[in-house]
DNA sequence: TACATACAC
DNA sequence: CATGGTGTATGTA
């Protein structure tokens, strides 16, 4: 999830600068001249008009630092780090890992070095072709949204633990914490940090242990409401969704702002969570937008090139998706550190990367991203239709204690190769490339492949391959295996009228639904040994679905009455598509009668 | 195709 | 005491 994510172990917060922790935004539009539009953004409301944009006011250092930060004692919490990590297997293999950096760095400046003024001069030229050829495709058009819910996991845990909102709480264990709520990440506690060094900085520090369930849940809520906005919008995660509105927009005569307020106002009703927003025209901007007044607050890009050019001008690159530490370190090395300096320095970037590369960081240096579902891309048109794009591999991966016996290795092989025929029977795939992935016990990964003669998908067949590739490698000492699948095919299974009608492809969305909570049945009578604890949670899960359902109706009472019904439709499909691993057929027509019914 | 890396969440 | 799991993309050989 984006605001959660990125904690690296060295990284310690930087300053937003910005007061904007528990601010609301008005529910209305700001007008375009008033006093709270700053530059090509909107600040929070009560935020000082004279004060710069966060993402001025960082260290590129510390990288994707959060809203919630801004007092952090930031050599503490870095001298902190330090000192558990030092002497550690982990630490050593970041070491390594960054002297390879350091080393391209070092290869890639000798290079930049060794151009001649011709050359660079002649790489420039072609550069401003490329820039002419992505500014003619530009696409202002479109209006996006990017909702990104605040501190999910900790957020949706404060609901049913109202205690833990004014204490410091993070969503984990001693091994790795997902979510730190913001009296946490007062402490310096964020995301991806090991829980014992969390605790170090805060000892006080409160341990939710996840609950996947809960999240899952609550993600439905947030996504019936984006639905009604975009009923294509595309979830990157649990947490997150970006959404094309300018049907809606144009539909009910409203601004982007006006549908982000509304559609936040929405995902509050129906999940008594917030998330921020960012308008922009397109999906890219949107998502860096969407950060600037986190937590419950929305940003705008105007849709103009001269505002967008503006907006991206000072933006550090670290704030464009797809640039991360590394990226960062190798384009400061050549003084690159704003999104404007990529456009400067085109010349040097046409000569220095792949035409892949170059062409990604010319787009961020005009502001370009998506604009259209379905990653721009007109292909990939399989069956059924549009934006959905199939699945590449699927694995199955397990960290553990120190592990140096070939047998438990083995074991623990077999265990994993279960596991993902499992999954690969439930999604209906089935996989001629098989990878053998190995984390050594001082981080270091190794992965393995093998591509057989033709497709399996069941762990008889995987099994042997996996085994040998294993053996290949021993002796070794590990601490994570995983196996993975790629080079997919759709499983055909024969079978019964329900089958034949789904290879006719006749069947209905319940019919699907049932095929699909058959094969997950089966499957779970394959490890019969956990089914008396998995039914026990299974009923549970249907009795929370059913709450939540019984929720959610007295929540949207009261409620516009268009808003409404559209709200519930949308939840009850994503309930149905939620619960069909665990409600029988008639539970599910009855939960679709119920639907029908409001 | 095989492998390593980077990145997101 | 102790640093995750799943998936995509890209560079390179």
């Amino acid at each position: 999830m984006a605001e959660e994510q990125t904690a690296g172990a060295a990284a310690a917060a930087g300053p937003t600068g910005q007061g904007c922790s528990g601010q609301h935004e008005v529910l209305q539009a700001v007008p375009a001249h008033g006093p709270h539009v700053l530059g090509t953004h909107q600040l929070p409301v009560g935020a000082a008009a004279s004060q710069q944009p966060s993402w001025q006011q960082y260290s590129s250092v510390f990288t994707a630092s959060k809203a919630g930060m801004q007092n952090v004692d930031k050599e503490k919490v870095k001298r902190v780090v330090f000192e558990m990590s030092k002497d550690s297997a982990h630490f050593k293999n970041e070491q390594r890992k960054q002297a390879q950096v350091d080393a391209r760095i070092a290869q890639l400046k000798a290079k930049a070095a060794s151009i001649s003024q011709a050359e660079l001069a002649a790489h420039q030229k072609a550069a401003d072709a490329k820039l002419a050829q992505l500014e003619a495709g530009r696409d202002l058009s479109r209006t996006w949204l990017h909702a990104d819910m605040d501190a999910f996991y900790a957020s949706v845990e404060e609901l049913d633990r109202p205690d833990l909102k004014s204490k410091p709480m993070a969503v984990g264990g001693m091994g790795m914490i997902t979510t730190a709520n913001y009296e946490a990440r007062k402490f310096g506690v964020r995301s991806a940090m090991p829980g014992f060094i969390a605790r170090k900085l805060c000892p006080q520090l409160a341990f939710v242990k996840p609950d996947f369930r809960k999240y899952e849940a609550a993600s439905v809520a947030t996504r019936g409401v984006f639905k009604v906005y975009d009923p294509h919008f595309e979830a990157g995660s649990l947490d997150e969704a970006y959404l094309d509105v300018t049907d809606y927009c144009a539909a009910h005569s409203m601004t982007g702002e006006q549908v982000a307020a509304e559609l936040r106002a929405g995902v509050e009703a129906a999940t008594r969570l917030t998330c921020s927003v960012g308008i922009a025209p397109n999906a890219t901007l949107a998502k860096v937008a969407s950060d600037l007044n986190k937590p419950n607050g929305q940003a705008l890009v105007v849709s103009s090139r001269e505002a967008v050019m503006a907006f991206v001008h000072d933006l550090p690159i670290r704030k464009v998706p797809g640039i991360g530490k590394v990226s960062e370190q190798t384009l400061n090395a050549l003084g690159i550190t704003t999104c404007g300096q990529l456009l400067q320095q085109r010349g040097l970037i046409a000569a220095l990367f792949s035409s892949i590369s170059a062409r990604f960081f010319l787009g961020a240096g005009l502001g370009l991203g998506h604009t259209q579902h379905g990653g721009d891309r007109g292909d990939e048109g399989g069956a059924g239709g549009g934006s959905v794009v199939a699945r590449k591999g699927i694995s199955c991966e397990r960290t553990f204690a120190n592990m140096s016996s070939s047998a438990d290795m083995e074991k623990m092989a077999d265990n994993l190769v279960q596991h993902l025929a499992a999954d690969m029977e439930s999604e209906g795939i089935e996989s001629k490339t098989l990878t053998l992935k190995l984390k050594t016990t001082d981080f270091a990964v190794r992965t393995r492949a093998v591509t057989l003669a033709g497709h399996v998908h069941t762990a008889q067949q995987m099994l042997p391959p996996i085994l040998k590739l294993l053996r290949a490698e021993l002796p070794c000492e590990i601490r994570l295996m995983g196996v993975r699948g790629s080079a997919l095919r759709r499983l055909t299974s024969a079978g019964d009228a329900l089958d034949a009608a789904a290879a006719g492809g006749r069947l209905n969305a319940l019919q699907r639904m049932i095929l699909q909570g058959r094969k997950q049945q089966q499957r779970g009578e394959a490890v019969e040994q956990q089914q008396g604890e998995q039914q026990d949670e299974q009923h549970c899960s249907m009795v929370i679905s059913y709450r939540q359902l019984a929720q959610d109706l007295a929540i949207m009472r009261g409620s516009m009455p268009s808003m409404k019904q559209r709200l519930l439709r949308c939840h009850m499909t994503c309930l149905m598509m939620k619960t069909r691993q665990v409600l029988s057929a008639a539970a599910m027509v009855r939960l679709a009668q119920m639907a029908r019914a409001h």
